[in-house]
DNA sequence: CGTCTGATTGACCAGGATCAACGGAGGTGG
DNA sequence: CCACCTCCGTTGATCCTGGTCAATCAGACG
């Protein structure tokens, strides 16, 4: 009833459930360009795999029925899902601008999905927008994205740490020491942040300095160990 | 050492320091469209508001220096931080396309912004693309977004409850019903994704069960009582 | 009918929230 | 220049939510 599996009315009538997207960007660009290939769409059934993290991305997916997990593998094995994705959601987009999965789509049940092969998406792309917006785009979808590295870290020490680690690397990007800095927010405003009450950030800072994993004076920080630090953030 | 703010310096030297996006989206526009007005600059000090929930967006803000946070008010009167942004991030495009900004942004320190009139970007990003590229891309952003939504969920029925209302729309939006669907995935999947454990998914429905919130057979959902589950989601 | 997987329920324990007190830095006013 | 105040961070004590371990149960399927 919800989703209509398997239902050969839908895989004909092309692209008519990507509803969400006001019509499936696949075929509009095929209407704008000429030499973009027909889409072509592909059915997977419950437990198969879309693609697997690290391989090579062949083409983009937009999810037309079913639905579909995406996750990654953390150090300890365990699997940690990034999102669920239902008709008329994107897949892949995430492995720009270097063409290599980060995550790994497995279908929860029957799903259709619309597949469009990647390398003529961009050279369409290009053609259509100005080269410096499309790599704006694509970094800014993978800024937002990375937001969500945060919903599976399960303990304190993982959340600080983790949020130690973006901040240091935000530093570093900026040609700023990333080993020490100063945070421009409160304690409070970090544990709002993470989920956490300010004292359990408090106390989770103070057990990293007894470490010797850091060091600490009040919003200045130095990083000591960063490996110690990554194996705390658990990834 | 790491903002140098208030350097007057920095302010002069048109978008520098906008390296995460290898150079400012302002100027590039204003490079490819001729009628594109000059981006301005902007100080903010601490503890000085960008601009608040609800408000008109009137501009788009690219930080340049320093940091801010921003932030909604749950239904509690709380805070909750939706995200820091350091030199390069932009600000206010989940403002995007109502034209209505949907948190505050909060300067944490002397910050310095670029600041290009939403209107007339939007004008000239629809001559530079196609619009339905536009409204994809627009689309898109929230989409990935609103992952933001889990962060500031602390409880068990916070998450849940937020989890079942946003499977509730995204079966509206597809026109489906919106108060019985099937869920997809697995208790053990459904915690994962909201970093709690399968058997507290599973308690956390069964209380809602029986304060009549909702009916419940496996997978099979009916949501009983909006509001109550609404209540519970915090938000 | 037996097996297997996933969901539910119970018992127990730990991690983190809450409440409270204290200390130090910076700002203000006399 | 110093006394005072306020804000923020730290630390301690206690309680409670939710994790973990384990047993049971209900469907699905061969």
């Amino acid at each position: 009833m919800i989703n209509n599996i398997g239902n050969t009315e839908v895989l004909k009538d092309i692209c008519s459930t990507c509803i969400r997207h006001h019509g499936c960007v696949a075929h509009k660009i095929k209407n704008t360009l000429s030499n973009f290939p027909t889409p072509k769409h592909q059915l997977f059934r419950a437990s198969d795999y879309i693609f697997h993290v690290g391989d090579k991305l062949e083409n983009l997916y937009i999810v037309k029925s079913g639905s579909i997990k995406t996750f990654i593998i953390n150090q300890v094995g365990e699997e940690q899902i990034l999102n669920f994705h239902g008709p008329g959601d994107l897949l892949g987009i995430d492995a720009l601008p270097f063409h290599k999965n980060i995550c790994t789509a497995f279908s929860l049940e029957t799903s259709s999905v619309c597949s469009i092969p990647i390398v003529k998406l961009e050279e369409a792309l290009k053609q259509l927008i100005p080269p410096w917006l499309f790599e704006f785009a694509i970094d800014k979808f993978k800024q937002e994205n990375s937001n969500t590295y945060m919903l599976g870290k399960k303990n304190a020490n993982n959340r600080v740490a983790t949020f130690l680690l973006k901040a240091s690397e935000n530093h570093r990007v900026l040609g700023c020491s990333n080993t020490e800095f100063d945070l421009s927010m409160s304690r409070d405003d970090i544990g709002n942040y993470l989920g956490l009450a300010s004292e359990t950030v408090s106390r989770t800072l103070t057990n990293m300095k007894k470490d010797g994993c850091v060091k600490l004076d009040r919003r200045h920080i130095t990083i000591v160990d960063t490996q110690h630090l990554q194996m705390l953030a658990g990834s």
